[in-house]
DNA sequence: TATTGTTATACTCTATAACTATA
DNA sequence: TATAGTTATAGAGTATAACAATA
């Protein structure tokens, strides 16, 4: 017996459905990658990192819309696993940049492999056209709020 | 230069643009609901509570897949605002229910109204019938993964 | 003993702001 | 004085486990 003018419930939001699945596949993968030794964020510093050239804290601040303070602090968690070094670049001193060590660089693809899985597990509910569907509008999401995915591929 | 064989990166995991655009749209959110002075997670709590009976803290627990410790602190905060009581609940001593206080139900409907401004703006840029796909496939995977949405409206 | 709920502890993530060092 | 990065502090959220009260 729903009033006529009561206000908006949790689930008529679109917001509320993201964030409720979001965060069950997020969860998901946190549990799987706990196994490596790694958190999501940690994840996915390291796998900013791979294969391109060192890169700036500032940079990775930017493209992953933390703060410099919160990337200093993964960067310190980082390096004290032996998985990123701290390098300086160039000739100004107070820059920096950041490069994955070699155990970083071997741990990359077995994370991608938990990954690849978790998003098996987490969307195997969905149709193929209806995953393909699915990311098309969230690209066009990220998109439209101008959130800028590291373009590491 | 993208080698042939390289480990999936983060724009190929459909976890990877839920979890970027749902931090968005929720952080927009919580920006907005911290004028009234509550968080996102205690906007939840009040809206479960809004118009039902009573509830026990856990049952919310089990809705909004949270711990006991964390519904526990959550009613805590509640409380200690003038928005949700503590009562006693039925025969046995051991169980309690949560309730809304006045000024808890009244400020339901605000927080409803800015979480409406919250969907709109976040999701302008898709289309309505593409705005109610995304919402159909979010529920499907809600479904599949058994997340029991708050079945509050 | 089992159950309801609270409390203690700990860790991640986030943000702001003060701080250091270079420039 | 501006900039790059670190550090300090704080708060929210989560999880586990120990605990109290009740059944």
């Amino acid at each position: 017996m729903p009033e006529a003018s009561s206000p908006a419930g949790l689930e008529d939001h679109l917001g509320y459905w993201l964030r409720l699945v979001s965060n069950a596949v997020s969860q998901s993968f946190a549990r799987r990658v706990e196994a490596e030794g790694v958190t999501v964020a940690e994840w996915v510093v390291l796998r900013a990192l791979y294969g391109v050239e060192p890169m700036a804290p500032s940079q990775l601040a930017e493209r992953m819309g933390m703060t410099k303070g919160a990337i200093s602090k993964l960067a310190d968690r980082l390096v004290a696993k032996d998985l990123v070094e701290r390098r300086e670049a160039g000739g100004d001193g107070r820059r920096q940049s950041l490069a994955l060590r070699p155990q970083g660089h071997a741990l990359v693809p077995r994370l991608a492999a938990l990954a690849d899985q978790n998003d098996a597990g987490s969307f195997e509910g969905l149709a193929p056209e209806e995953r393909r569907e699915l990311e098309r509008l969230l690209r066009k999401l990220a998109a439209a709020h101008h959130l800028t995915a590291a373009p590491t591929a």
